[in-house]
DNA sequence: TGTACATCAGTGAACGCGCGTTCACTGATGTAC
DNA sequence: TGTACATCAGTGAACGCGCGTTCACTGATGTAC
């Protein structure tokens, strides 16, 4: 059953992917590697052809996860929008994110248990995060490089924390007025972004 | 060796408050039934002479810590204090809260694990945020009730999401300028506060 | 280009381990008289 | 108040189960000549 280079390079893209998104629907710990191995179409044996241990896809999956968000977070604020500080902060704060973590942002999705990541997966986490961090600076601004790249961190906070706290609110109203408000505090307030 | 009455009931609220400590700094999962005995000083088997089963035991220790936080904040908002909301903020979000999760926020320490529990612990969970809520929504203020609350609400967003990535971050310089940053944002900036 | 052999991706059974849970047992507490 | 018995908190061994990991095996791919 042995398979060509292509194939097996494709195989081991698909583990990282669905890794990527099982941790960030069920937990990290949560997530047996039977059970991510079946949703990527495999039998669990196969793991270790491509990873040495389950520490190894955490990792790669959780840089996969934190680089995905980067694409998505440039793609928003690049090209000519108007408003790419309001594009960005309403589709974060959007109820289709709350409702689909498994292809959101990691750090809502996973933020306590990041927190007791060691060594090897904080470094992927940090560096994914000052990257996102980066990518916000320019369009929030302030008065140094350094005061822009503060205001976004705390803004990112408050998406971060607020997009946390509205998935444990069980009243879907105020879940919802709690991602709209919010997100005109960031900056997304404010008429209509066509596209957003 | 059986106990008495008020030894009993002693014995289960030292469980309950091991469980509330422990599960904050370990994760709820990450949590073993064995471990969390030994560190109420009891061995494993006597647990359920207490609680029906695991479940149980998180509603009740997340009731608990999300009670001894809303006393938390309680304490710190009222008495005469000139600025009450600026105690709260600085307090939460400083370094020595950051520093010792097990008795701190169980929000900002097990957030992601909150939004995947089933009904039970959400109830006990949202019963215990709007409570808070419902604490800082009168120092915080605005133009009506509702608004006030909504205030608050954004504003321990911020607060919880500031202190998940500033456990997340690893260079403490930026991890304690993520927290003052946040604090000052909030409505916890300006001069010394006696006592906070 | 064709043949012979080595490699190795993937399968499915098995490993030891720690989990939540159950149980027989002990002996001090609580209760009935 | 004192005695006899039932209760039950806590111990420590054991349960089945699913976890991460290992392994013998299969057969298509890659390599050497």
């Amino acid at each position: 059953m042995r398979k060509s280079k292509e194939e097996t390079a494709r195989t081991r893209e698909r583990i990282v992917d669905a890794a990527a998104k099982d941790f960030r629907e069920k937990g990290i710990e949560a997530t047996g590697l039977a059970e991510l191995m079946a949703s990527a179409g495999l039998t669990h044996g196969g793991f270790y052809r491509h990873f040495e241990s389950k520490d190894q896809l955490i990792r790669e999956a959780l840089g996969s996860a934190v680089e995905s968000e980067a694409r998505w977070i440039a793609s928003l604020t690049s090209g000519g929008s108007k408003h790419p500080l309001k594009k960005l902060v309403r589709s974060y704060l959007s109820p289709a994110h709350r409702d689909s973590p498994a292809g959101g942002c990691p750090f809502a999705a996973l933020g306590s248990e990041l927190t007791r990541l060691q060594e090897d997966g904080r470094e992927v986490v940090n560096q994914g995060l000052s990257q996102i961090v980066a990518l916000i600076a320019p369009k929030i601004g302030g008065a140094s490089a350094d005061t822009a790249r503060l205001n976004a961190l705390v803004a990112f906070s408050t998406m971060v924390g607020a997009m946390t706290l509205a998935r444990i609110i069980d009243d879907e109203k105020l879940s919802n007025t709690l991602l709209r408000e919010a997100a005109s505090r960031v900056g997304g307030g404010g008429g209509r972004v066509p596209g957003a």
